[in-house]
DNA sequence: TCCCGCGATGTAATCGGTTGCAAATGATTC
DNA sequence: GAATCATTTGCAACCGATTACATCGCGGGA
């Protein structure tokens, strides 16, 4: 059962030649001469034999493995991601793997940056130490970056699709518009709030402390937000509230829809990310829509450039985000606007 | 940058040691005597040396990973089997690679199927083909299953999980019952089917063949189903509807709600999977919940068992699953009862 | 005719650990 | 005191490919 398997060695006495032919062969056909090369090829059927990676790439120093560090694979926000992800690895050759650095022990992910393990790394997953990251192998960050951390990023501009969004509403004639924000100290909670914050002085809105809730991106931190926007005053708190994710997004409409309220009617959502599911639940989501499978696609494919051309340019991609305008926003109701 | 990684004969001169003995350290610590031990640890973290694993992967001839196949990447139902997955994978010291088998050609699937490549293989695919996988690595089955392919198999019983979601309706009054089943051919659809039959009539309702629509999972699927249901006179149409996945009930639900019709008065609705979203929507969907992180984490760990233990036995694990009524379930309406 | 160069192939070192076997050492037993 | 044995360590072959360098034949130019 193991020893059957054919080595380079079978095939060489197969077909006559020495192991180096046949290697050149699988690795640089055009040195080999036309009829040596097609015997080595028939004997190679013949035997069924198949390269053995880690002998190559012990060879090679290489381990053909790229390492997707992610923060929480149980968030179909990033599953799509990978999928982008392994679109692109897949056909250089190089294999996926998936960590999750929640559920690893801080000393895990040091095996991970590892020059044996993975030729290199896509990071998702911005509360990571920079330390424990710097002078390993090769990265880029995508979506989430670690400050601090000199690497390639492949992200969206997070003030900018937040401004979108207070944009859309304010269009719509709301002037008393909420936030609920991602996890403290997360740089995408931090850029987005910077960008409500700034497009509403640039419109002369109200920024009311009371107005910014504080969330962590889950579906339960929605609702508790919708909780408290629920406790205020009717008259006082926001007709129309912006969350950093779609999933608070869903939370939200639920609590209120709970209370009785209707969305838009009584207050307007929009969301971020665009995550399938939002265009279809009722009302379907506004939101902001990141191109999830691109970021992936960008981001892998920035790293195989990184690592073929050994380059050490530290650029910033930008990928576009889009307003999707669904049923969950409408103009303030005139009971209450 | 490269040759200055330590290696173990590094280690091994700086310790003024044999590499056998750093080896020795590095895996069968307790063979070498405590104060050599004590010194060629030392001289480890001295040097900073870490240990290649191709290396030691050639020389074992194991890769360390395992692959699992994967359907749908971008599903997040395969999300957290994922993370139960790596749950255990990791600390066994295995990586776990993810493929997309819906992104990659059917080539590619061989290549993972390899030992060079993989020292196991998860699948998680039903609809790939049994013989690609005949005869490969050893590999364990996990919630779908390819019929004929000979592996042991983690799973859920799908038929009494479905008699459980008809009994609750039926319990709470329903006579009309729907199903919305899953895509054709597909071996959960066609148990869930089944069972939804058989407790039709074993508790002697009647077994209406408009009352099963064709879905595949998927959101737009469940909307499409609400679009025929909705096309039925009300008097005629199920009471209750049970479908075969969570993102079909939310497309259901939402495209009932869009026509005015309210879950669940107008309509009960039960899902199937309790992916973590539907108890955050309105109204909260009923469901039959199945251990995914569970079903993930028995899939590793009985293949790491076969692994090594070398067993061949083809036995089923079948996890339990659990109705968790919310919301969207009640009574019929005196109405339409 | 001799030498040089070029293409095709073989030889053998190498990638970096692992491990069967043997040797050395000290302890135990008769 | 010799024989036996357990413990600890080193030697060197090995895992399975890759590749720098050497070799060989052959054709063309001087």
């Amino acid at each position: 059962m193991k020893n059957d398997r054919p080595r380079i060695r079978d095939v060489a006495r197969l077909a006559g030649v020495s192991t180096a032919t046949v290697s050149r062969v699988l690795s640089n056909p055009e040195v080999v001469a036309q009829e040596t090369r097609a015997s080595v090829q028939s004997a190679i059927a013949a035997t069924g034999y198949r390269l053995n990676q880690a002998a190559r790439n012990l060879r090679h120093r290489r381990t053909g493995g790229i390492v997707a560090l992610v923060p929480n694979l149980a968030n179909p926000f990033f599953a799509q991601i990978l999928s982008g992800i392994a679109s692109v690895l897949g056909p250089a050759g190089y294999n996926l793997l998936v960590a999750d650095t929640s559920a690893d022990g801080a000393g895990r992910l040091l095996d991970y940056a590892e020059p044996s393990r993975a030729d290199g790394l896509i990071v998702l997953d911005g509360a990571l130490p920079a330390a424990a990251l710097t002078g390993r192998v090769p990265l880029v960050e995508a979506c989430e970056w670690v400050p601090g951390l000199s690497a390639p990023r492949v992200k969206i501009d997070n003030r900018a699709a937040a401004g979108l969004a207070v944009d859309h509403l304010a269009d719509l004639g709301h002037r008393r518009i909420g936030h609920v924000a991602g996890p403290p100290g997360n740089v995408l909670s931090i850029a987005r709030l910077g960008g409500f914050r700034d497009r509403l002085l640039a419109r002369g809105l109200p920024l009311d402390g009371a107005a910014v809730y504080q969330g962590d991106f889950s579906l339960d931190s929605g609702q508790a937000a919708a909780a408290e926007w629920l406790a205020q005053p009717p008259g006082e708190r926001p007709t129309a509230v912006f969350l950093a994710s779609d999933a608070m997004a869903c939370g939200f409409i639920a609590e209120v829809q709970r209370h009785g309220l209707a969305v838009p009617r009584d207050l307007s959502v929009i969301g971020f990310d665009d995550i399938e599911l939002v265009s279809h639940v009722w009302p379907p989501l506004t939101t902001i829509r990141q191109p999830r499978r691109l970021i992936g696609r960008a981001a892998a494919e920035r790293l195989l450039r990184r690592l073929e051309t050994r380059d050490t340019e530290d650029d910033d991609t930008i990928l576009p985000v889009e307003l999707v305008v669904r049923g969950s926003t409408a103009a303030p109701g005139p009971a209450l606007g």
